[in-house]
DNA sequence: ACAAGGATACTTGTATACAAGTATTATAAA
DNA sequence: TTTATAATACTTGTATACAAGTATCCTTGT
């Protein structure tokens, strides 16, 4: 079994998870790295085996990969899925919809201490990025959106930034590290497009927000997805406008 | 152990259930319906000792409410969360999400297909109210839904509905339970929002597929959710505009 | 050579056993 | 009476054992 330092999670996230955690954790950034193929069956035997711990632990795991899309469990063994481009312009897609929900509510409310928790945090990426801690740098960016998820209290927006959070992690994680090699100027950037995310929120305003958002979203190249949210709004608007006649 | 009748699945659906599906759907239910209270600790060993299975398929029973928000698995015990206003509220903020994120790709579509789909399904819905047959027809209002959102092939919208059914199914299943005993002459007005859903799709009318949704979430009374959602969209609207510029 | 059928080696689902940790309770001492 | 401490009864996490089902492959018969 190939056990490449490149593709492993930072420890200090697998100290305190079980082993079924953190099965899911390495299974899942190989399984997103590509070290897994798509297409390849796992069978709760052979991890079984490669890991070192017995059957429940996985069956866990696997459970996990699966409500995240990443396996399909069968009879049979359980096929890995993986990410493709489409699935990775899905999961903005989604991103893109609960942050802008989360948006107007959070307008509604006294933005002033969201707004320190984040300056905070924005601050932490500035010196992880600083240190060239890339692995730093992606779990601050990932709390970054969280908090401000969090901040409206809606269960289930949390319930399905919690879904689809192991699997951003993920992804930033891996941009990041690569980053830092090869475009380390790319994060000055990184670093402006949150920051204008704060303003918008200390301002409440919806256009920088979004200005703030698409920047982001452009970052990790994601086109075309923009136009379904926006034909999604000017529905949602116009009836709306409509009940309100 | 109380066992009602009233509050349990239809046979059909625990048949193909493995035991941890099957507890999960009972305890569920129970939740839901308010039969266990909010703030009660559930321990393995004993839901193990009330459902007389081992605790393997309690465990993937518990893990599979967590996802839900139904409970919250903590080191001593799990505690159960249930639904509030609140969290219904919340459920049908993310449906609407959903549902209107889905209606902007399926007017892109060919939209044939999916039209005589969800007439053969609400021809169902028919039958089934025809007979009193409360469960069938919740189960076929769910489906009918759960088409709509598939069939425009995005794994991670699919994804949150996979989430959020289990839940929904529940609210749906007591609610059409008790209607057709008190309110029977409410399903014709079900009905009838779902054929304006059909026409919104086949008409690609925005206008008529978001009266159709506001009357169906009117139905379940929820009110004042609508305007973060027509905000939300304001927003994204304003933004998409400014980036077309 | 080829087809059919059975043995075999896998698969998952469930039950049980054990280990480590936590809360509670009872006991004992001040 | 109150507090501290130790014993006990619970909790979850993991390992292992067993059962039922399925695919594969090999053998056997034609």
């Amino acid at each position: 079994m190939i056990e490449s330092k490149e593709f492993h999670y930072p420890q200090k996230f697998l100290l305190k998870a079980s082993a079924g955690e953190r099965v899911a954790c390495e299974l899942r950034m190989r399984i997103i790295s590509g070290v897994i193929e798509s297409g390849t069956i796992l069978s709760e035997n052979k991890i079984a085996a490669n890991y070192a711990v017995s059957r429940s632990p996985i069956r866990e795991a696997l459970k996990i990969l699966a409500s995240e899309n990443l396996i399909r469990l069968g009879r049979m063994g359980a096929e890995v899925i993986g990410l493709t481009e489409k699935e990775i312009q899905e999961i903005y897609d989604v991103r893109l919809l609960i942050e802008t929900f989360v948006f107007e509510r959070i307008i509604k409310m006294d933005t002033e201490k969201l707004a320190r928790e984040l300056s905070k945090i924005l601050e932490m990426m500035k010196v992880a990025i600083k240190y060239r801690d890339a692995d730093e740098f992606a779990l601050q960016d990932v709390l970054f959106h969280e908090s401000i998820i969090r901040s409206i209290n809606h269960s289930y927006m949390l319930m399905i930034w919690d879904n689809l959070k192991p699997v951003m992690e993920c992804l930033i994680l891996l941009s990041m590290r690569l980053r830092v090699k090869e475009e380390y100027e790319d994060f000055t950037r990184v670093i402006r497009n949150h920051e204008i995310y704060i303003e918008a929120i200390e301002s409440k305003d919806r256009n920088l927000m979004l200005e703030s958002l698409h920047l982001n979203f452009d970052d990790v190249q994601v086109q075309g997805t923009v136009d379904d949210l926006w034909m999604s709004q000017q529905m949602q608007a116009k009836g709306a406008v409509q009940k309100n006649d």
